[in-house]
DNA sequence: ATGAACAAACCGACTGGTCGGTCGGTTGCG
DNA sequence: CGCAACCGACCGACCAGTCGGTTTGTTCAT
């Protein structure tokens, strides 16, 4: 701990925040306008640095966007993982996963827009990216959806479909809203998406009605 | 007799055959190699003619792909139609209608690709298309829903909302069926597809088990 | 029949524009 | 001085759409 540790290096940490900058102007171009419609001299006049600049961080268009995806993706999961760990029952669990994406996206129609459409507008190169994107939701679906069959609050069921479905649901139910120009607010179909998916696996209809003797809001 | 009765007009009547022959051609090219990926060259090569021979049926690359679009969901939701027509029982009606999409892609993998994966990445462009796709079907679901409920066989929901979410849940079991190397066939998710659609709207139990014949209670 | 006249169908070289990626150079911190 | 960071003109590939020209079939006067 020697010469620098109130200010640290100039030189490194003005790079991070330079590729920082970066990472966040190609988020907005590319949720804006896809993947191929955008240049990579439109990120970097968003950027406020040149070509050289953003290809001096990034080796190319592509790995640039995969990193965003990647990241964008992780930070969602960290976030439902959260919501989840914070509930012990398994329908509240579900609850409170859907109820995490449902208001994330709501919050950030742009992150919406680059996982559930861009991603699928990137171009054939991409569907195994997209492929991994969405069955790792799937997946996670399926995990509670196992923990629920085991505790028996609902019966055996195929939950690796299941999780498919349920993903396929909201993503297009997210994705009309992003699609649609009078978008009633995404939250307002929590409740009838919620008691929608918790009977498709045959949760008994008492449970169903409200999270918990409260409404949600 | 006259001039042409028993063969028409050679020249109109090969015109009408180059015309196809390229719209099949463009089928097979863009559900392999997606819009964006598919130049106009290859289209041309694809149904052994030359580029201005494209252009001289179809005034751009765009209208090309997007009567390509239309026509095949016509012809796929006038199947359903057809298949729904012939039952009366609400309940039988979603089965026939989830029976065959699905048969149908299972036999048309390509057909799939095109409706469901390539118009999402044709790009910003044609989002409006897209979206009305969606709505299309998930409208025409809706219609079902709402005579299944106006019957009695399903209680009150929201139908609207529901379709947008069966049609997602099919559309990612599908889209799951069409990326993923090692296919089990379609035709196998059927049964619990059926039953989690079946139940998330409330179908009595009982009807769910067998697809027909069985007792009504 | 015959072939001139005409038009529809078709061809493919070319154009104009776009855009990912490169590279030689400049800057400024250490 | 040296090196990381940055710049931006430039290159090359790609491709939708054009256009002048050629082929092919149809019509009709002779």
């Amino acid at each position: 701990m020697g010469r620098n540790e109130g200010r640290t290096s100039t030189q490194a940490e003005r790079s991070r925040t330079r590729r920082e900058r970066i990472l966040d102007a190609a988020f907005h171009t590319f949720s804006r306008r896809g993947y191929r419609d955008t240049a990579m001299d439109e990120i970097a006049a968003a950027a406020e640095t040149s070509k050289g600049g953003v290809y001096f961080h990034f080796p190319t268009k592509e790995a640039l966007f995969r990193e965003l995806v990647r990241t964008t993706a992780d930070r969602l999961a960290a976030k439902v993982e959260r919501a989840v760990a914070a509930e012990t029952e398994p329908i509240a669990r579900a609850d409170a996963a859907l109820r995490t994406v449902l208001s994330t996206f709501a919050g950030h129609r742009t992150m919406a827009r680059l996982l559930f459409v861009d991603a699928l507008g990137a171009g054939r190169a991409f569907n195994a990216e997209t492929n991994e994107l969405h069955e790792r939701f799937a997946r996670m679906i399926a995990g509670y959806l196992d923990e629920a069959v085991a505790s028996g609050a609902i019966p055996p069921i195929d939950t690796a479909l299941t999780g498919v479905a349920w993903f396929g649901a909201i993503n297009e139910v997210v994705a009309r809203w992003l699609l649609v120009d009078d978008a009633p607010p995404l939250e307002a179909t929590y409740p009838a998406l919620r008691a929608l998916l918790l009977r498709s696996v045959g949760t008994a209809e008492a449970r169903i009605g409200g999270s918990s003797a409260t409404g949600i809001s």
